[in-house]
DNA sequence: TGTTGACTCTTACGTTACGTCAGCCTTTAC
DNA sequence: GTAAAGGCTGACGTAACGTAAGAGTCAACA
């Protein structure tokens, strides 16, 4: 199969299928004589896993790692995939939504507040409220609403310093003093706006690599910090268990 | 309020900032001697106007429009993204039942055919997709609803059994023979409340997926079945043409 | 009053995932 | 044999910023 029926087929364009093979991403099968390339079915395979991630927001680099991975489980992969999916769905169902609200409210002209406004978008006031719902319930997290909007900017301000001094200090190794020090801040931190036990601590921080809307939010701070923030978190946990 | 201050107040950093200005999106109220820029209230208000479209996937360009230009339609532009949405959740839905095919026929990956392995993978648009919501959608909409509303309880009863069969191999191909004539029936039944061209039925497919109110109702009776059926019913007036 | 450190400015190149020509070579069909 | 269709390699364009670099500004502290 030549460039343009694996394209039809996929879905994708030619100039993909060129950008892949320059990344090193899809390499096809073969090559004629002539440089034609040839993409064998296991190609086609490839391709398959490619766009999935792809269509989970995952870059193409973070892609190849995954699939030239040799720890890579076909099943297992599938499986999480599948869960992935249908938090990608929730996203947008959430994202729907708010449209449809902004569309009733519209007809009103700006009854909605700033708050309304933001829900389920405002990434840094309480950003995964859905989620700390599920996990720690409702009342818990009403508290922590209630007083993040009580503080508002000033609260913020604060969140973000400590998110920029755990930054400077992420290439450190989590079990260093340094390190539990400032994420010890975190913990002081939240534990303001709410009441968060070690347990929920540490699962607090496996979200932030297990759920690409925290890690992206929180790297924007620094790269890879979201990770660094887990392995401090759990290891704080730990030590103070 | 400087830039640092905006950018911790919004969370966004204060390079977006500065590209917001270049672009003229958002334009500090003042310019201090030394060129410092200096935001009002108002610009705050402004920028989480354009966080907010932000985070419902419209472009900056987009945003300006939407903002800048008194006369644009926001309730048009809000309409057609949450269109967009709702495709991509079709696609979300389409990938999810791949997914569990592919697990379902565990090892055998042999047994997928390429098209199979695509399917809600197709990103382009089909143009006769738009086409068809153009011409059939408000009308199909407004009929159906009409004599949906007409008939009693025992053609309700009916429909739901049709939608419980449809529930029920919502995960098998939408081309597939068993597919196929369960979704045929929904044709015949429709037929006895109203004249359907495959034409419209097909437009009607496209509808389950394009609003909501088609969506969620229909996945009452199982995840999926909407835009499963979206796909059987383009499938069916395909064969039948 | 000088100096330091935190902030700010502009300029400008880097990044991601391709789109879109341009110029030229192969293959296929009639 | 010739033309259409398809393929190849550059190479520049794009969106929405990230990331320095080099330099000016402001507030506070000595």
């Amino acid at each position: 199969m030549k460039v343009k029926e694996v394209a039809a087929l996929s879905g994708v364009s030619v100039r993909t299928l060129h950008h892949y093979d320059e990344l090193g991403l899809l390499i096809p099968a073969k090559t004629s004589e002539a440089g034609y390339r040839v993409y064998s079915d296991e190609n086609l395979a490839e391709l398959q896993q490619i766009l999935f991630y792809r269509a989970l927001g995952f870059s193409l680099k973070q892609i190849k790692e995954i699939l030239t991975n040799p720890s890579f489980n076909r099943l297992e992969a599938l499986v999480s995939q599948q869960q992935m999916l249908h938090q990608k769905r929730c996203q947008l169902d959430d994202m729907i939504r708010t449209i449809e609200q902004t569309i009733k409210e519209g007809k009103g002209e700006g009854t909605m507040t700033r708050e309304e406004r933001f829900k389920g978008f405002d990434f840094n006031l309480n950003p995964y409220e859905q989620e700390a719902r599920d996990r720690w319930g409702d009342e818990v997290v009403d508290e922590t609403s209630k007083k993040l909007q009580q503080f508002g900017g000033k609260q913020q301000e604060k969140m973000n310093m400590i998110y920029r001094r755990l930054a400077d200090v992420r290439h450190l190794q989590p079990d260093s003093e340094e390190a539990q020090k400032a994420i010890g801040k975190w913990f002081q931190f939240l534990n303001t706006i709410g009441t968060y036990s070690l347990e929920a601590f540490a699962g607090l921080g496996e979200m932030y690599v297990a759920d690409e809307r925290f890690t992206t939010n929180i790297d924007q701070f620094g790269g890879g910090l979201a990770s660094f923030m887990r392995n401090a978190m759990k290891e704080f946990a730990r030590r103070n268990n």
